[in-house]
DNA sequence: AGCTTTCGCTACGAGTCGTAGCGTAATGCC
DNA sequence: GGCATTACGCTACGACTCGTAGCGAAAGCT
């Protein structure tokens, strides 16, 4: 998770219940402090360890918070509804529901704060959250295909743009939904959205 | 800007310069240091006023933070370019060119997740930067109208739940693209999001 | 056994926070 | 001009957090 054990094949090893005490007790501090007054030393309190642990383990605070909220994304799932609508609509309702829990409001958008200032940061961010959830889109879009709802892809590099753009809009809407406008992305809303993504504006004849 | 000034007609005046000084002064210190690193007292030293002052005028850091960030927002206009897409696109072309800005995006996504857990911040965030923005919306929904291409409001608070739908997508895809995914909302990303946002997914006939 | 790595604990200097206190400067009112 | 009132600059302060160093003990492998 935070570090890879390339080899170490002596020595004592590391605690894996001390690793699940730290995220669970970052998450906890999370929702009763917020990312900003949390401090790491709260945390190793909160986890039954000692705070060295901590640094042992982690580069700071940054990293600490990614791992434990990308935890969160781990029930994203993507079941079979049978149309492309229903299917944006089931997995759009199961991120809002994860965004909605407020140690992923005061984590997540804390920690893209930083990244823009923290290369390093950014691609943990990516590899451990962003990723796993894009693959919900390309996934949903091949079962699109075989139903017939979206043309093949034909220009390789024109359909990553394409998927690219689709995770902004529908990622970015939710976000904004939850954390700017701070009203629930609840099932009214979701129908609104994924008609206005399937069907656009203009209303067509 | 941020405080009132309500009923004091004597004594000394507060100096209009040093606001100016003071919201210059954060905004270069958000470049150079970022939200999280940025303290008061640099933010002082930078304006060349005393430490105290800031704390007399602001409630802390997010405060200052925010009315910062909000006068970039001042140049966002919605010039007439014709028909609905250019309008679109004109105005999403400003709101990227704006977020692009490292003072931007380090500090108002870290404003934006405090707000999670201060009803006071996120409402002087809202009235301070996100209606400036929503205004926009409106404004180019009437035109689009006047021209035929959208229809007549018919319920008022169908027509608000519809504009506050198309805000979330748009602002949040924007920032979502420039944030998260890191890469730059140019000219071909926006037409092509404005061709999704207006016709939808689902090819038309 | 012996070796290696991790763990818990304590202590430390450095830095920031937000405030109090004081003398001074700049305005409005009489 | 004199007075009250408010803002300003400056200094100093206790409290807190940070990240690290050092040490002895614990837990694994061969």
């Amino acid at each position: 998770m935070q570090s890879r054990t390339p080899a170490s094949r002596t020595g004592r090893p590391r605690s894996v219940a001390a690793d699940a005490a730290i995220l669970a007790a970052t998450r906890a501090a999370l929702v009763e402090l917020g990312c900003s007054k949390l401090t790491l030393g709260d945390v190793a309190t909160r986890a039954g360890v000692a705070k060295t642990t901590l640094y042992r383990r982690w580069a700071g605070k940054n990293e600490l918070v990614v791992d434990a909220v990308a935890e969160l994304f781990d029930e994203l799932r993507l079941p079979d509804r049978g149309s492309l609508a229903a299917d944006i609509e089931g997995v759009v309702l199961q991120f809002a529901a994860i965004l909605a829990r407020p140690e992923a409001k005061s984590g997540l958008m804390a920690v893209v704060a930083e990244s823009t200032r923290d290369e390093a940061l950014r691609e943990r961010i990516r590899t451990s959250i962003v990723d796993r959830q894009k693959r919900l889109v390309l996934e949903g879009r091949a079962r699109a295909q075989a139903r017939g709802e979206l043309p093949p892809e034909t220009d390789p590099a024109e359909s990553a743009r394409t998927v690219d753009l689709i995770f902004d809009v529908v990622a970015g809407a939710v976000v904004h939904r939850t954390l700017v406008s701070a009203e629930p992305a609840d099932e009214e809303w979701v129908r609104s959205f994924t008609r206005v993504l399937l069907l656009g504006l203009t209303p067509q004849p």
